[in-house]
DNA sequence: GCTCTGACGATTT
DNA sequence: GAAATCGCCAGAG
């Protein structure tokens, strides 16, 4: 298993209308500092059915990048349920 | 092995 | 609250 394909599995595991920090996503596959490797491996990928790369935000709770841009992303969290002030994301962590 | 790049993080100004 | 700074990790060239 490769990093990647850690990041994969975690990313995948999210149930809905739930969100999880890139920096937990880090610290399911190992390590705890490589949330920038963690978003790096999601940009690559876009395979939005298996990946739910949108239920990926920022530790700050900011949401983080999107191929089809935060608006998008914001919209699709809603629509799971997740409540979002702003820009950024009121998930009960 | 080194250098760049990037959907990041935390701190400071 | 926004921008700058430094640190961090994995992949690609």
């Amino acid at each position: 298993m490769s990093f990647a394909e850690r990041v994969y599995n975690v990313v995948s595991n999210i149930k809905e209308g739930k969100v999880m920090t890139y920096r937990q996503v880090a610290e399911k596959v190992g390590s705890p500092k490589s949330a920038r490797a963690v978003g790096n491996v999601l940009s690559k990928n876009r395979d939005f059915k298996n990946i739910p790369c949108h239920r990926v935000v920022r530790s700050d709770g900011n949401i983080g990048g999107y191929v089809r841009g935060q608006d998008k992303k914001i919209r699709l969290l809603k629509r799971e349920g997740i409540m979002i002030r702003g820009r950024k994301v009121v998930d009960n962590r």
